[in-house]
DNA sequence: GGGGGTAAGTTG
DNA sequence: AACTTACCCCCT
């Protein structure tokens, strides 16, 4: 008796992967795959593309109850053994089922348009296949293959459990139109009058095929008549052809830096690059890129959004070949891409994190912006990207490189390779809101009625859209609520709309107070982008003032053109490309990206304060910032360009209150629509992490979630900070909970609202 | 008895 | 995640 192992296959979706048997015709026909290939394997009802991530040995005889995988869709595994173990590390590491990670983490080549078809094999229950083939059953022949769509409902099923279905599954070669040469010209296009026809055809047969009748008729610049009369006298016709590849889009590379390249890179196995601007902490890295190309091998470099992925290639594409991979890159295109990774011509990658485990032949990883929050997937696994870069450089030994104005305390306590460049001290000015004036304090109103007199532009950051935090009866000081969340809605002055940030819910502000009919209602706290916009109107009426936000993204194009004006905007700002003559960035209200309660936020403060100033590069604008707690040593430390020392001090709190990545921290959320039940869930599982060991130093909690209801749920959490090797044994009883609460593990969350002391 | 909704269980 | 089954409410 043969010993025969299982394909152990991973489908994207949110379970570990699943056993089968290899494919029947697998012991004579077929090689086995590789791990790292893509296989059909049969699901539910019909069937799915997964990966195969290894073999499980069976026992003689053991397995009857496995199904028969379909076939394999790769020859070479499509997920290098680098990108297999990211998957597997990260899935261990989040707490998360592998085809979550899965999942999250490979945008391209599961979810092809499959052709299913079965054919019911020769068997012993006539009706069975006379019913399916449409035809009286013969005992010695197959029948033929069809659609599995054509089977009756259920009939699959049943048949696949019998024994008696062969199934085949394959992507179909995706296929185009086109005008085609059939035979060369003959006595009936001789003569002038034929001369555009005889021209098209001899065209048509130097090019082989061509778009159109009209797109041929533009190349052999004839009319389209003759094009027509070609195919009419059967000298072309139209057929169906294999599409050609998706081509790859081209990086434009930017124009030549004024970045002066004064700094030698050091080598190690993990390099920091901080200070300076974003394109020269990219730029500093082309010594080391060239060098990996030279040696054949290809980068990968991270970014954690869409502008930044554009912004870095274009600058990698003045020296380099360059390629993109991110959310905007089309299907086929992706797939293009994932084969080209392979060949053996090196190139730097510039991804999003959709490309973490492109098939690269890889001689580096590069991170740029590590501190980004954008790196922390919000759904899903919620892994840190850069961590997941971590363990890929580990599994292939490559360089990493991690880069960002603020070097990450967690890259510092790594003790890495350092390349510090330097920042000009910047030209700020910070006013204590506790002296009242807000939204606009005299000291913002007085510069932006200099950059009205000079015409000059200003950016004025705005915590929130919208035009007020919430509307509030003067009377009963009743906030009108979200009634799915515990949050305000937001007052929008200009649709007259109150909104909820949270879970979109909307409706139309009212007249009166709901609370006691007052007609006293009005905007309330902190101001948004229209409330901002709309006072800077009325203080600098000469200025063009533009909004930019998730509701509102004006025209800028006469602010690029360099007229004077102000740019109200949200953080979306961060992502425009610079405008040419801002003399003024004013931070309304800097604390709302403090008072988040992350023990991080102050340095992702930092870092906005300094990617601000990226709007007007080499221009020293005066940055001006309004809050209540203008003493903070993030102020400081920004004002007085200590960034280094910054840094320094950031990782020595982390130890002292033993944060990350002193400890590994993870955030347990229970949650249910009726608060007992996530409350009760909450404080059951409190119990048991306490009996399976943890200490009252490593849990704490259960606490109400900062917005105790959200989209019409209760969540009630705990944290867990301990040693990272123990980590994992401390979660165990929360990986078996099973009750009537929604369980939702973190690690590493980045929202960690109101925790330190 | 069944439409319409939600909750719980299963998928190999 | 996608899908099936169980269950409840309400209505004819």
């Amino acid at each position: 008796m043969t010993v025969q192992s299982a394909w152990r296959v991973l489908l994207p979706l949110p379970l570990p992967p699943f056993n089968f048997l290899p494919p029947h015709g697998t012991s004579g026909g077929a090689p086995t795959p590789e791990p790292g290939c893509r296989v059909v394997v049969p699901w539910q009802s019909g069937v799915r593309v997964g990966l195969l991530v290894g073999f499980e040995p069976l026992r003689a005889g053991a397995g009857l109850e496995l199904r028969e995988a379909v076939s394999a869709l790769d020859t070479r595994p499509f997920l290098t053994q680098a990108a297999l173990s990211v998957l597997e590390r990260v899935a261990a590491y989040t707490c998360a089922p592998a085809g979550m990670v899965l999942a999250n983490l490979l945008p391209v080549g599961l979810g092809v348009p499959l052709v299913h078809q079965v054919r019911v094999l020769a068997d012993i229950d006539g009706e069975v296949s006379s019913a399916v083939a449409g035809r009286p059953a013969d005992a010695s022949t197959p029948s033929t293959w069809q659609d599995a769509a054509a089977l009756p409902l259920g009939r699959l099923e049943l048949l696949r459990r019998q024994g008696l279905l062969d199934e085949r599954a394959f992507v179909p070669q995706e296929t185009v139109r086109r005008l085609v040469p059939l035979r060369e010209g003959e006595g009936d296009l001789d003569g002038a009058p034929r001369a555009g026809q005889r021209r098209a055809l001899a065209h048509l047969w130097t090019l082989g095929t061509s778009q159109s009748a009209a797109a041929l008729a533009r190349a052999a610049d004839v009319s389209e008549g003759a094009v027509r009369a070609l195919v009419k006298k059967g000298y072309a016709e139209y057929r169906e052809v294999a599409a050609p590849p998706a081509p790859l889009t081209v990086v434009a590379p930017s124009a030549a830096s004024s970045v002066l390249l004064t700094l030698s890179v050091p080598e190690g196995p993990l390099l920091s690059v901080s200070g300076g601007t974003r394109a020269a902490r990219v730029l500093h890295l082309l010594p080391l890129l060239r060098k990996d190309l030279a040696a054949g091998k290809s980068v990968l470099v991270l970014a954690p959004e869409q502008t930044y992925v554009q912004e870095a290639a274009s600058l990698l594409a003045a020296e380099l070949p360059v390629h993109t991979l991110s959310g905007t890159t089309a299907d086929g295109e992706r797939l293009r891409l994932w084969e080209r990774c392979a060949e053996a011509e090196p190139f730097v990658l510039v991804g999003s994190y959709l490309a973490l485990l492109a098939p690269l032949k890889l001689g580096r990883v590069v991170v740029l912006e590590e501190g980004s929050s954008a790196y922390k997937l919000s759904a899903g696994c919620r892994i840190f990207i850069p961590t997941a870069a971590r363990f890929l450089a580990a599994a292939v030994d490559v360089p990493l490189v991690l880069a960002d104005t603020l070097a990450a305390p967690e890259t510092l306590a790594a003790t890495p390779a350092r390349l510090n460049l330097p920042t000009p001290a910047p030209r700020a000015h910070i006013v204590d809101l506790k002296a009242g004036g807000w939204p606009l304090s005299a000291d913002l109103v007085r510069v932006l009625r200099q950059v009205e007199a000079r015409g000059r532009q200003a950016v004025l950051l705005a915590p929130r859209r919208g035009f007020s935090a919430a509307l509030c009866c003067t009377d009963c000081e009743h906030v009108i609520g979200c009634p799915n969340c515990d949050l305000p809605l937001r007052y929008h002055r200009e649709r007259r709309a109150l909104r909820c940030h949270q879970c979109g819910f909307q409706k139309r502000a009212p007249d009166l107070c709901p609370a006691c009919g007052s007609p006293g209602l009005g905007p309330r706290r902190a101001a948004g982008t229209e409330w901002i916009a709309a006072e800077v109107a009325r203080v600098v009426p000469k200025l063009n003032v533009k909004r930019y936000d998730t509701d509102k993204r004006e025209d800028l194009s006469e602010l690029r053109a360099g007229e004077p004006g102000v740019l109200v905007a949200t953080t979306a700002c961060l992502r425009l490309p610079p405008l040419p003559n801002v003399s003024l960035v004013g931070v309304t209200l800097l604390d709302v990206f403090i008072s988040l309660g992350d023990f991080r936020a102050e340095e992702e403060a930092y870092r906005l304060l300094l990617n601000l100033a990226e709007l007007a590069p080499g221009r020293r604008p005066l940055t001006l910032v309004q809050t209540f707690a203008p003493e903070s040593p993030l102020l400081r430390a920004y004002t007085e360009g200590l960034g280094e020392a910054f840094a320094a001090e950031l990782l020595e709190r982390r130890a002292r209150f033993n944060y990350p990545p002193f400890a590994a921290l993870a955030k347990v959320q229970l949650s249910a629509r009726e608060a007992a039940t996530a409350k009760g869930a909450a404080v059951w599982l409190a119990g048991a992490l306490r009996t399976a060991g943890a200490t009252d130093d490593e849990l704490l909690g259960p606490s109400a979630a900062p917005v105790a209801r959200m989209r019409g749920r209760y969540s009630y959490q705990l944290f867990l900070r301990t040693a990272s090797e123990r980590l994992a044994e401390r979660l165990t009883p929360a990986l078996s909970y099973r009750g009537a609460a929604r369980l939702r593990i973190d690690i590493d969350p980045r929202d960690i609202a109101g925790f330190l002391e």
